[in-house]
DNA sequence: TCTTGACTTAGAGCGCACTCTAGATTCTAG
DNA sequence: CTAGAATCTAGAGTGCGCTCTAAGTCAAGA
């Protein structure tokens, strides 16, 4: 089975029975985002499954909802926009026969990131020619030319 | 001497005269951002030196201007927040004798643009691990079970 | 049962980095 | 000299992705 170390919790349950799942707090312990943001994220259409409710109405979190928000959060700090992660998950929503689609939304993403990871590096042989420099006049005891105020004569 | 091919101005000239660098347009032109954002990187203390002004008042970006211009832009894709780059600015302003706190800032955004490289890898194995997926379920005709929605039975 | 804390909703607020506007002034080609 | 394009300033507006609030409901231990 299953289950949540910290909550004792039977993540596979069928059912949306009182002691299924976890809660909401434990959800954003668990995934390391805020509760605000879970609520967020489910209110604006990112989540492909919504969390099962108890008979008071509040959030049972499962496996399914958890595996996602991890997946989700990935997206997310690779910089994929909301707008586009609520796309991916209205195919996922509509069912089978989109997969391209869905694959499509993917490897456009990866072709960001692989773009910006060579933008990254390409910046940082900027800044680190000026740490260097920094370090080389540090050790005369002078950073005159780098970025100084010209003085006038 | 040093002439910018579009304007034929000569971006060296020390004094503010009428024909002295270039107007805010070419500026925006040469460095990629745009006549809004120059004025914006002015006011809001981005510039370690500011544009030339005519008699009349309108700005006459020069050599110093226009290659700070294109670091800024650099530091900013490289994540690097206004605010520590009005920090760096007010370092350069003050002249001599900072230069090892103007490098603790280039290396503490170094440190954070790597950890978000590895952080950006780290992420994209998960992200080539569901498109790779994704393909094989195509090739197969299928992509139940990657994030498809479960039927009830 | 009671109490305390967690949870609910809809909607407002926020921080960042621009981006645009209005109305006046300046520049430049003819 | 003149017309039209470019520029000026201060300030307002925008879009994104959360983040928080208010006013109430629910859950769980003593």
């Amino acid at each position: 089975m299953n289950v949540d170390r910290q909550s004792g919790q039977d993540l596979d349950a069928p059912t949306a029975g009182p002691g299924d799942g976890v809660s909401i707090a434990e959800a954003a312990r668990l995934s390391g985002v805020s509760v605000h943001t879970l609520r967020y994220y489910e209110r604006s259409g990112m989540m492909p499954t919504t969390p099962a409710r108890t008979s008071g109405g509040t959030r049972r979190y499962r496996k399914a909802e958890l595996e996602w928000i991890h997946t989700c959060t990935k997206l997310r700090s690779l910089g994929m926009s909301t707008d586009l992660i609520r796309r991916y998950v209205d195919l996922v929503r509509a069912g089978p026969g989109n997969e391209a689609d869905r694959l499509h939304l993917l490897e456009a993403q990866r072709e960001r990131v692989l773009a910006q990871q060579a933008q990254l590096s390409m910046d940082l042989e900027m800044i680190n020619g000026k740490i260097q420099t920094y370090r080389e006049r540090l050790e005369q005891g002078s950073a005159d030319g780098i970025w100084s105020v010209p003085r006038e004569p």
